[in-house]
RNA sequence: GGACCCAUAGCUCAGCUGGAUAGAGCGCUGCCCUCCGAAGGCAGAGGCCAGAGGUUCGAAUCCUCUUGGGUCCGCCA
């Protein structure tokens, strides 16, 4: 349960309660009030719009609406008081005893205040990271994997059942060339010097599976043309590569419920159902496409090939699905892979995206629209890129991989906590910069540290409380006199850990999770400024010397600041700190 | 030429699907640590929310156009 939603079923209430005394017309929509905290705390704890939204309808002055919705707020007892305000708001003050039943309620609830039935259990697939089994994963797969994860357990949070999972793109040309690259690298391990061309995968990761196969085959590949080895080593190096990403994903926190082969659509019959599936809905057809406008490349020249009607389903052109020579374009297992979503019987697909496939978001759509008859939504998450900084400067390379910097780069380096907190603290469509010294500095510019700051002091009087003899355990604290919680750095705290449940449900609306890592920033911020004023008003501190009542009351509020902190970094896969060294 | 994303304080970015006087960190200015909870704290300055129209009680937020930046654009996944 969620303090919004409890008042604003009370203002419906009095709203209904009007409209039988005479006062509203009957039947109005009240969709679009909203109970809501003021951005100015001066205006009140509360502040709902129902007079303004409801005064065109029921054809009343919206000031007048506001004065007699008050006179009914005013008589139940959660409300200290109700002033009307501006052009027709309703700014309610809370009784004290409304914030402290908060703290009540985290200490019962412990990590499942918060939890919301939003999703009532409808069942979603999140599909991401998805990166070609070519090789370890980088820095912009990070992002997407920490994105697509937090995501998951957000959705899961707020009542959904969620499925994570990964696409494994094992059917088309990259995996050839990762098995003649290790076809190089195996004729290497029986001592022959090998040139890596344009075209192949020159990384180090692939010495040890070229040393592997040689350990599985011995020399009955040297010297053979390619048609006798390219199935084998294709399978055997895409295996290693999954095995090495999903060690990637292990180190990271990130665990999948489901990895699904392209490989296994074809040959199967499945890519040919799916479009058969869209044939019978009038969506294939032979045609010529239009060559791009403005940016003709040289070589073109018409062709006839098989198209779906994406425009149908909000595409702006119709997309081919077969190549002139007869085989599928990449597109055409996406759609069988969808297709086979679909099927499964999810009532919502998420799938997180680099941003440079951004591209592909229109006819993604238009193709589960089309499959699903446009039952099931599509939410299409990008991920902006990944910046990395060290010592002030950019950051590349990694001798490992060739070229780019890697997961394990990353991870080894700063730990996985660091690495998917700070992964978060921007929006997902916003670009990144991750600086390995700054994400580490103990500070307060640091968010990762700050949050775990709050958390570990939190610990720290909890500690000291058992050390002085006091009892804390949450039975203990959920029972104590929490009227002596008065302040108004602690009603601030008080505040904002009611709006948990709220901030969950509207990340989880938006597919966002970012916003959990910014609430825990506020939150860790109003714990930090009540710690401050501890410093120069002794008795703000949470251990009263001599007063054990008090303590406990104080304590009950930093044990719910670390119930709600953890909470929230669960949601992002992040282990809270017992201690700051 | 077109599609998508973006434009908010000097800098880096939030902004609760339309709410009241637009926020945070950094930087800047001023004050505050013998010790008792300072890997800092308190206060202040700083804005035409890129620009112009529109929608309505009300717009940073929604629509259109313009400007400026990023990504992408038939037989590569």
């Amino acid at each position: 349960m969620n303090l919004f939603t409890d008042l604003r079923e009370l203002v419906i209430d009095s709203l209904g309660k009007m409209a039988e005394a005479g006062d509203l017309p009957v039947g109005l929509d009240t969709a679009n009030v909203a109970v809501e905290p003021p951005r100015d705390a001066a205006h009140g704890d509360m502040a709902t719009n129902a007079a303004m939204v409801l005064a065109k309808p029921a054809q009343k002055k919206p000031r007048d609406i506001a004065e007699a919705l008050a006179e009914h707020l005013r008589a139940d007892d959660r409300i200290a008081s109700a002033e009307v305000a501006g052009p027709g708001f309703l700014n309610l003050r809370l009784a004290p005893s409304v914030w402290q039943g908060v703290v009540s309620r985290v200490l019962a609830e412990g990590a499942d205040f918060g939890r919301s039935d939003l999703g009532q259990g409808k069942r979603v697939n999140v599909e991401y990271v998805s990166a070609n089994p070519t090789g370890p994963l980088h820095v912009g797969h990070t992002r997407g994997a920490v994105f697509g994860d937090a995501l998951a357990s957000l959705l899961d949070y707020a009542g959904y059942d969620v499925t994570r999972e990964y696409y494994i793109n094992d059917g088309g040309a990259q995996v050839d060339v990762l098995a003649r690259s290790v076809y190089l690298r195996y004729l290497e391990a029986h001592g022959q010097k090998v040139a890596f061309e344009d075209g192949t995968y020159p990384g180090d990761y692939l010495i040890p599976v070229g040393e592997a196969l040689k350990d599985k085959v011995g020399d009955a590949y040297v010297d053979q043309p390619e048609d006798v080895w390219l199935a084998e080593i294709r399978d055997f190096a895409t295996d290693a590569m999954m095995d090495l990403i999903r060690a990637d994903l292990k180190a990271l926190g990130v665990e999948m419920d489901r990895f699904f082969s392209e490989k296994s659509l074809y040959g199967t019959g499945r890519i040919e159902a799916a479009i058969e599936a869209l044939r019978s809905k009038g969506l294939i057809y032979r045609g010529v496409l239009e060559p791009p406008k403005g940016k003709t490349p040289e070589d073109w020249e018409p062709r006839e090939q098989t198209l779906f009607k994406s425009t149908e389903h909000g595409d702006d052109v119709d997309r081919p699905i077969m190549k002139s020579d007869g085989s599928w374009t990449y597109f055409a297992p996406d759609i069988a892979y969808h297709y086979d979503k679909v099927e499964r019987g999810y009532d919502l697909l998420i799938d997180v995206f680099g941003a440079d496939h951004g591209g592909y978001v229109k006819r993604m759509k238009a193709a589960v629209s089309a499959l699903s008859d446009g039952k099931v939504p599509l939410d299409i998450k990008l991920t902006q890129l990944v910046k990395l900084w060290k010592n002030g400067e950019p950051f590349k390379m990694s001798k490992r991989a060739g070229n780019f910097v890697t997961l394990r780069d990353v991870v080894d380096q700063v730990g996985p906590g660091v690495t998917r907190f700070h992964m978060l603290t921007r929006k997902n469509d916003a670009p990144l910069d991750f600086d390995f010294d700054k994400v580490l500095e103990q500070s307060k510019d640091n968010p990762v540290f700050y949050v775990q700051y709050a958390h570990a002091r939190v610990r720290s009087v909890l500690r000291k409380a058992a050390e002085a003899g006091i009892a804390a355990d949450d039975a203990t604290l959920g029972a104590a006199d929490l009227s002596k919680l008065d302040d108004d750095a602690e009603q601030a705290v008080m505040k904002k850990l009611a709006e948990w449940p709220r901030l969950v449900e509207i990340a989880a609306r938006a597919n966002e999770p970012h916003r959990v890592a910014f609430f825990l920033y506020e939150l860790a911020s109003d714990f930090h400024t009540l710690w401050n004023r501890g410093n120069e008003d002794t008795s703000l501190r949470f251990l009263q010397e001599g007063d054990v009542a008090t303590s406990q009351a104080k304590i009950a509020l930093a044990r719910s600041v670390a119930v709600v902190i953890s909470a929230g970094l669960g949601i992002l896969g992040v282990e809270p700190a017992e201690e700051m060294r």
